[in-house]
Parts: C-alpha cells; sequence; structure tokens
DNA sequence: TAGGCCATCTGGTCCT
DNA sequence: AGGACCAGATGGCCTA
C-alpha cells in the first residue's frame, strides 16, 4: 500500500543552517531593540507575518541567546508542533469516517473533507427543519427511508453548490448505498 | 512535467 | 517564560 505524499522525511533546513542574509548568529543582545524597518523584519527563514495579528511587534527572542540553547529549544518546538499537527490529523480522519461518503481506496482530501462535511451538516439540518415542519409520523421513519432521503437532500446541496470535483463522491456514495 | 496534496520547519503572535 | 496557534516556505510523492 502506498501512502500518498508520505515519506519519513529526514530533517530539512534545519536550525543550523539559517539563511546567510540575515542576523547569523549576531543577534543583537536580549533586550535590545532590532526591529522596524530592517531586512530582517522583511523576510526571516522565507517568510513572515508582519502585521496579521496584533500588528507591529516582531520577534520578541527573549529566549537564551545560547546557540546550543536555541538549537534545543528549536527542535523542541517542532516536536511540539509535529504532534500538534498529527493530532489535527487525526481529527480529520475522524471527520472523514464520520461523514458518508463511500468507501473507496481514494481517500479525501481535507479540503474535501471539511466540504463534504459542510454540506452534509447543510442536508442533515434541512432533513431536521423538513422533518420538524411536517411532523413525525407516528413510529417513526424507516432507517432507510431516512437514509434516501438524506442522500437526496445530500445531492441536492452538492448541486445547488456547483462543486463539480464532489459530484464523483456523490455518485460514489450513491451506487453504495444502494448496493448496500 | 505540472499541479495537487502533504509533512515538516520556522518564526511571529497570542495565551496561560 | 513557555507552550499553543498560525501561516509562509520548502521539498517530496503521486497522478493525469
Amino acid at each position: 500500500m502506498k501512502s500518498k505524499g508520505k515519506a519519513v522525511k529526514p530533517s530539512r533546513r534545519t536550525w543550523s543552517k539559517p539563511e546567510p542574509d540575515i542576523e547569523a548568529d549576531t543577534e543583537p543582545e536580549p533586550g535590545s531593540s532590532e526591529q522596524e524597518g530592517s531586512e530582517a523584519s522583511v523576510r526571516i527563514g522565507g517568510s513572515w507575518r508582519g502585521s496579521l495579528r496584533g500588528g507591529g511587534r516582531r520577534r520578541r527572542r527573549t529566549h537564551g541567546s545560547n546557540t546550543k540553547e536555541r538549537s534545543k529549544r528549536r527542535l523542541e518546538s517542532n516536536e511540539r508542533e509535529r504532534t500538534r499537527m498529527h493530532k489535527l490529523n487525526n481529527a480529520f480522519q475522524a471527520l472523514r469516517e464520520a461523514i458518508p461518503h463511500v468507501n473507496t481506496e481514494k481517500k479525501l482530501s481535507k479540503i474535501e473533507t471539511l466540504t463534504l462535511a459542510k454540506n452534509y451538516i447543510k442536508a442533515l439540518t434541512t432533513i431536521v427543519v423538513d422533518m420538524s415542519g411536517a411532523g413525525l409520523p407516528e413510529g417513526g421513519v424507516s432507517s432507510e427511508a431516512n437514509a434516501a432521503k438524506l442522500l437526496q437532500c445530500y445531492q441536492k446541496h452538492l448541486e445547488d453548490e456547483g462543486e463539480d470535483d464532489l459530484t464523483q463522491y456523490l455518485t460514489q456514495m450513491h451506487s453504495f448505498s444502494q448496493r448496500s
């Protein structure tokens, strides 16, 4: 079996290989100001997000100035970030399993998962609203009938949204439901 | 080969 | 102070 895009990647661009154009390890003393307008504030390691949040301030850099110490912190931080992303991916997987998409070899991408989940929720909402409006029949509705109606609503929502790239999932899902 | 998707690294900002 | 969160950058794998 193959795992798309997956590979045990060796660490690249490690801390020990900083961008040559900025503040190698000749950073100022902790506490000294070295921000606004400097080249370093424009690009750091290929990225920075200037005024997205809170605006203005850049780089706290109050941690140990010791290179070894910073390297250690960076590695720990990387590890935490990796763990965090793994948790996020687990949540995505749980979501994939919660929404009715057909059992196919092709795993839903993250964007597909979110889009399908959104439409699924909308479809369920529609059903609930419809049912509460028409009144539930005595003894309830069979699960098969509910499933059929759900699929109908689901299909309608997908079509209304014009998300062509998802219609194949709908088709697959529909045939799957007919088979079972 | 191009484009999509993904994992990872990274540094800035926010939160506790 | 340190961890969580976030988003840009980078590069690998896969498919059309």
